[in-house]
DNA sequence: CGCTATTTTAAACATGTGTTTGAATTAGGG
DNA sequence: CCCTAATTCAAACACATGTTTAAAATAGCG
């Protein structure tokens, strides 16, 4: 394996563990067990690194995820919210065929990427990756043309922090589930839990 | 004012913009006007200013939140969800009164203290404040009594992700809000919206 | 005032951080 | 095989971090 490669592996792991700023580069070049100056070398930057580590997922993830929301949006009949949002599941936990742990990993950075760095990350990917956000736009208001910009826009990212917040902190919550309840649960488990939550959420009645 | 407030005060607003781990005591201490060894002397450690600075708050909160839920649930008549998150709206508005932009700070400090340090804060705030959470169970329970105990768990930290995350970056949403949709918009406003939102969510039909 | 306890101060400490350097090693094509 | 380019490596750099120290200043009380 190249030592690229072995660097953004760890540092997936890690950055999802830890958060980025709570990550040194010394924790990442000995888990991979590389040489510290090579992070510099292969990537420039700790900064560069992170767009790194989140370029892959994304590369990976947003042309799936985008033609499945292009489908519902194509498609005659109109979706209802629970299939626009089921229609991340697929390429969501296709993440996992390319690389184990790749969902939750993945989900986890998202949730570190909006909240550490003030936000760097949340710049980055909204203008790096624009087809996503737009297509997801296009898909709920075919399943919900009442909801105007306005509301559609905080109906979103309070999805989104339903999404991240709990994908974040889904280790701690799986485990206490598991204590609690006495019930086998993991990554693909929560987000069928998520999934009418949200629907229902962006769903509710308009307020004025 | 007192060497202890003031440090209390600027590292609120420190700790609520740039996180716990991204705010340093010479920041902290120079906002404030104080030396650099008044924490450690006055607190101790960062730790022990971090859980000083959530404690300030939680002991103005909790009380008024507890009375609230409890009204709720003593009350001869069935609540419904939307009674019991409208429950949070006094209590948390009352910060404003006990300290500027006191509720805008508080909620971005609880977004911060589930994601940084590896979520000791939620360890914190869990035992240290269980009554919040018993009562608050209790009322969502009397509302939604179908729910089970494992769907009301996830549900329940469904809309503390979509509080906590919205309310950790708030600053930025309001922002461009207010650009997009040319609206005066603040944190009651934020609020007000969300309501409807996680009562959906919460009430959202049950899926096995 | 005088004296003690509290608080403030500047300086240093020990450690951790991202990054750079220049030499050593390795690969790979001619 | 040889030579050049790419990579690895140990070491050092410059700076930031939380914490501690011991002297100086201040408060508060008899």
């Amino acid at each position: 394996m190249s030592t690229k490669t072995k660097i953004l592996d760890a540092a997936e792991v890690l950055f999802a563990d830890k958060g980025f700023n709570g990550t040194s580069l010394r924790e990442i070049t000995s888990q991979a067990e590389v040489n510290l100056a090579a992070v510099n070398y292969h990537f420039g930057s700790k900064k560069e690194l992170i767009k790194a580590v989140m370029s892959r997922y994304m590369n990976e993830l947003s042309p799936r995820l985008e033609s499945a929301l292009n489908a519902l949006c194509l498609d005659e009949v109109q979706p209802t919210l629970i299939d626009v949002f089921s229609a991340f599941l697929e390429p969501l936990l296709h993440l996992n065929s390319f690389k184990d742990n790749g969902t939750r990993n993945f989900l986890q950075l998202l949730g570190r990427g909006f909240t550490d760095n003030q936000g760097f990350l949340r710049w980055f990917l909204t203008t790096q990756y624009p087809g996503v956000f737009t297509n997801f736009t296009q898909a709920v208001h075919k399943a919900y043309p009442e909801l105007s910009a306005e509301e559609m826009f905080w109906r979103l990212h309070f999805t989104m922090g339903t999404i991240v917040f709990t994908m974040s902190s889904s280790d701690a919550l799986i485990d206490i589930a598991q204590n609690d309840f006495d019930r086998q649960v993991d990554i693909a488990g929560v987000i069928k839990q998520v999934i009418p939550y949200v629907a229902a959420g962006v769903a509710a009645p308009i307020v004025r």
